[in-house]
DNA sequence: AATGCGGGGGT
DNA sequence: ACCCCAGCATT
């Protein structure tokens, strides 16, 4: 690497996070198990949106053991509004793994650490530079973002094979004696300092090794060339009450999105579609008998995901029924449904009916 | 290599 | 609107 501040860049980092590092839970401890749910939570999601979920899901999940063979349906509840619900699923069955395979102790090497659900190259980098003090990439958005401006890289970080460029970069500037440290300096500074738009260089304990603002037109970097496409569904969602009170909920199948989240019931909104043919849908699927008509929503919003949208019209209807519940579809009592973990556009209408 | 997977906040 | 966020699993 042709880049002349290695040392003084690495030893102004270190000292600047020693100095202004943030007081976050995850960083009043060493404990593995506790960094490996910290930064399971983290990916892809805000710090200031994980730190409530962090303090509750350790609350009730303290050790590796009381998370291991929780019901599925607690671990969601506990995960529900944090999104990407993949992520709790996956870091159970690798917690899992630990007790089973690893006596409970959390491995302290990559290639291990790697094996296990829901740890890739960042997560295990990290884990194994926090909690271990291994001298080992941890490169995130944040990393690329930094190390594309200091060391002026301008490949298209977009691109799967760039990444390599930036962990081989960590790896020749980490510090050895506090890796960590290296490793969440880069990341505070990405987020705190260098940030996408308007990077505050007045501000870095680094802007005089940053090659980029030699160059002055840091906030040009990273290159990133890929754009979000996304499509919109219209969903008619269906608020059923029963004479008692209760409303009728499914859940949703065990894979794909919001998998195994429960939801009111909803249909694709289609074309001149009559409500006695939506009536005649939800009788036929839910064996239920409707009262009433579809003439106002209740409720009207729309709710976006990464990659699409759902544009949503609640319908209040009432409904008598037979039969009893299932394991995915029945009616319950509103503290009962309070009690279901439910993706965020399914929660505002639910707090709308309380 | 490309796509699916949540939700919220910033500009 | 669009972008980004302490990414990973699957295809």
């Amino acid at each position: 690497m042709k880049y002349p501040y290695k040392n003084e860049f690495t030893s102004n980092l270190v000292e600047w996070y020693h100095g202004e590092k943030r007081d976050l839970p995850w960083r009043r401890t060493n404990d593995p198990y506790k960094i490996w749910v910290s930064e399971v939570m983290l990916q892809q999601t805000r710090v200031d949106t994980v730190i409530p979920y962090y303090n509750r899901f350790l609350e009730k999940y303290p050790t590796p053991q009381s998370l291991a063979y929780a019901p599925q349906e607690e671990l969601l509840k506990m995960w529900e509004g944090l999104g990407y619900y993949s992520r709790a699923r996956n870091l159970q069955s690798g917690v899992r793994e630990v007790v089973e395979k690893y006596d409970g102790q959390v491995p302290n090497n990559r290639h291990d650490l790697s094996k296990l659900k829901g740890i890739g190259p960042y997560t295990a980098g990290a884990i194994l530079s926090i909690a271990f003090n291994e001298p080992e990439h941890a490169v995130d958005g944040n990393v690329m973002r930094v190390l594309s401006r200091v060391l002026h890289i301008k490949e298209d970080i977009a691109v799967t094979k760039t990444k390599k460029i930036f962990e081989e970069a960590v790896m020749d500037l980490i510090d050895q004696d506090d890796p960590g440290a290296f490793n969440q300096g880069l990341m505070d500074l990405g987020a705190q300092i260098c940030t996408p738009t308007s990077p505050k260089c007045l501000l870095c304990p680094v802007r005089e090794y940053c090659m980029a603002f030699q160059e002055g037109h840091p906030e040009e970097l990273p290159i990133k060339s890929k754009k979000t496409k996304s499509k919109t569904i219209q969903y008619n969602v269906f608020v059923i009450k029963d004479g008692n009170g209760h409303y009728l909920v499914e859940k949703r199948p065990d894979e794909g999105l919001l998998a195994s989240m429960w939801q009111f019931p909803m249909l694709e909104k289609l074309k001149n579609q009559s409500s006695e043919k939506i009536y005649e849908a939800l009788e036929n699927n839910y064996n239920v008998k409707l009262k009433g008509n579809l003439d106002n929503p209740i409720l009207e919003f729309k709710h976006i995901f990464s990659h699409l949208t759902w544009e949503m019209a609640y319908y209040l209807v009432e409904a008598e029924h037979e039969g009893d519940r299932s394991e995915i579809c029945g009616f319950y009592s509103l503290e009962e449904i309070g009690q279901l973990p439910m993706s965020v556009p399914m929660l505002k209408v639910l707090n709308s009916l309380k």
